[in-house]
DNA sequence: AAACGATGGAACC
DNA sequence: TGGTTCCCCTCGTT
């Protein structure tokens, strides 16, 4: 399908500095005549040209040596700098630049548009070059850690709909979001600022931001397995924090720069964080590629810091097993996911160490057997291990999906549906956009990772940014989603519901959290009278107070 | 409506 | 190894 193409957009503009000689003006544009060849023409300075030429003619022994100014107005491609095309947006479509390798795949002689791996369904899969399931000992294996595992594909259930939204709740991306273990509808959120939302999404006014939990990116949070009204926090800031949800109170547990700063080179950040709840240890890794140990109980630090990636690298994200709480997997900057065992943890000493293309956002063991791995690289590819007992040099699975690296957002990360027992489904955002129905928008993916298939692609035209952070729900078929500044519910669509009803009352309720004196919540204001819930984020973001009740449902459109 | 800027990682030397 | 340069689907603000 070809592109709408955009009537009248301005072409870029070139200054170019010549020398007296007016014909060579001419001379250098050629090369854009090709498709459009209609805008794309140059113009040497005509409405000024007029007068000055005059009052040149009347000087002209004198400033013989004069350096016009030529303007062309040739359109050039942002991304290769080339003529002749342009990369960029034609509507809701986005044209690639035909001299890059494919912005989906990264294989050159093609683009995203005509990639096989766009149309998900199963031509994102690269085989496994090795089966693990083939020797005997791993039946074995499969029959002990997979007894319960049902064999039958189960229908999975997609929180497709949007069903409720804080529209900025935070002052800057969300970085993280965690379901509270115990109360089903509490969604705890980190951002870029190092702040923590807590959102009871169903009594959707109350939410509440703890502004100075940390100073920077709160990178990742786990609830206090003994205490599920704490919760530990890691960030760039170099400090872990245990923090109290009632009172907004934090206990910094651990200060990797205690001397303040000292340059970037020195300063330390917390990065990923899990616990080994059999060793009641509290595992934290920084950008210089250690791995730190607390104590759960007694809050202190043990043990010596452990070199797990290369010296010098972000380790980005830690993960303990479900099963083998003292298997821990890690990953980060040095393209490497690993496996180790904190019995015998030292330096060099991984048990398993899982090449990547590039940098790995994100690897996590399966929910329920911990017995599958999955990863996510910044290659554009989401790798599964199937078996952990099995051969790990090569994955079982690489499919190709969109979540490259951009520096204004968030890593996407690919993360298991704790709820599904079969330890198949996942979902991750992704990052190039669709044109549905006019509106460029960035769904959320739910594949199969048996597959490779796209089973789901969540989208609604409110939700127009990127949504790189997602969470499912460990008991609920929900869906929980941090896109640039704001937090949104998803839950399945009701089946006595028609389409039609659905389109009729989109019900959903959407909060808008703005600092007082900004604009830009017009949008979503209008049709509704009581703007009270406008501006009262000052009161929400108080540390330590409770949010103010006084947010009223919005219906959009 | 266009311009701007914040600022991570990789490729290069 | 370290400094420098470049960079493709951002997003919110001016």
């Amino acid at each position: 399908m070809p592109p709408q193409t955009r009537g009248s957009r301005l072409p870029k503009i070139v200054i170019e500095r010549q020398f007296e000689s007016e014909e060579s003006s001419s001379e250098s544009e050629p090369e854009n005549e090709e498709d459009d060849g209609g805008d794309s023409e140059m113009l040497s300075e005509e409405e000024n040209g007029g007068k000055e030429e005059e009052e040149m003619d009347v000087e002209k022994g004198k400033r013989k040596e004069k350096k016009p100014i030529t303007i062309s107005l040739k359109k050039v491609c942002k991304v290769c700098k080339g003529t002749g095309h342009e990369a960029g947006f034609k509507g809701a479509t986005y044209i690639d630049c035909p001299k890059k390798p494919c912005f989906l795949c990264k294989t050159p002689g093609h683009t995203t548009m005509t990639c096989p791996h766009r149309v998900a369904t199963e031509h994102g899969v690269v085989p496994a070059p090795r089966r693990n399931t083939q020797k005997p000992l791993d039946y074995v294996f499969e029959r002990q850690l997979r007894a319960n595992i049902p064999a039958i594909k189960l229908g999975h259930v997609v929180p497709d709909q949007l069903g409720a939204a804080v529209i900025r709740l935070h002052s800057r991306r969300v970085t993280c979001l965690e379901f509270h273990p115990t109360n089903n509808n509490i969604l705890l959120s980190g951002d870029k600022k190092g702040q923590l939302g807590i959102w009871d999404f169903c009594k959707v006014n109350e939410r509440t931001v703890y502004e100075s939990v940390h100073r920077i990116i709160l990178n990742s949070m786990k609830f206090n397995p003994v205490n599920d009204g704490t919760l530990f926090t890691a960030a760039s800031d170099g400090t872990m924090c245990l923090t109290d949800l009632e009172t907004g109170i934090s206990d910094r547990l651990m200060d990797l720069n205690p001397n303040g700063w000292n340059g970037v080179a020195n300063w330390r950040m917390l990065y990923g964080l899990d616990i080994c709840w059999e060793k009641n240890l509290v595992l934290i890794s920084d950008n210089f590629g250690y791995l730190y140990f607390l104590d759960q109980r007694s809050k202190k630090k043990v043990g010596e810091p452990v070199l797990i990636h290369k010296k010098g690298t972000k380790v980005v994200g830690l993960h303990c097993n479900p099963l083998q709480p003292e298997l821990l997997l890690s990953c980060g900057n040095d393209h490497f996911a690993r496996i180790w065992d904190l019995r015998r943890l030292e330096a060099g000493a991984s048990l398993c160490s899982m090449s990547h293309g590039r940098v790995v956002n994100s690897a996590y063991f399966s929910p329920h057997t911990g017995s599958k791995i999955l990863t996510t690289s910044q290659d554009n590819r989401i790798r599964i291990w199937d078996c952990i007992f099995g051969n790990l040099e090569t994955p079982s699975r690489e499919i190709v999906h969109s979540h490259d690296f951009n520096r204004h957002l968030t890593c996407f990360r690919a993360e298991w549906d704790p709820k599904d027992l079969s330890e198949s489904l996942a979902v991750i955002g992704r990052y190039i956009s669709e044109n549905y129905d006019g509106v460029a928008l960035h769904p959320i993916d739910f594949i199969d990772t048996n597959t490779g298939q796209l089973v789901a692609e969540v989208m609604d035209p409110d939700v127009k940014t990127i949504s790189p952070v997602n969470k499912l729900h460990p008991r609920e078929d929900v869906l929980a989603t941090g896109s640039s500044r704001s937090v949104f519910i998803w839950r399945p669509k009701e089946k006595s519901k028609t389409e039609h009803e659905e389109v009729e009352e989109r019900k959903y309720k959407i909060f808008v959290c703005v600092k007082e004196g900004k604009k830009g919540q017009k949008k979503l204001e209008d049709g509704s009278d009581d703007d009270d819930d406008i501006g009262d984020s000052d009161g929400c973001h108080k540390k330590g107070k409770r949010p103010k009740s006084s947010g009223k449902g919005k219906k959009v459109r």
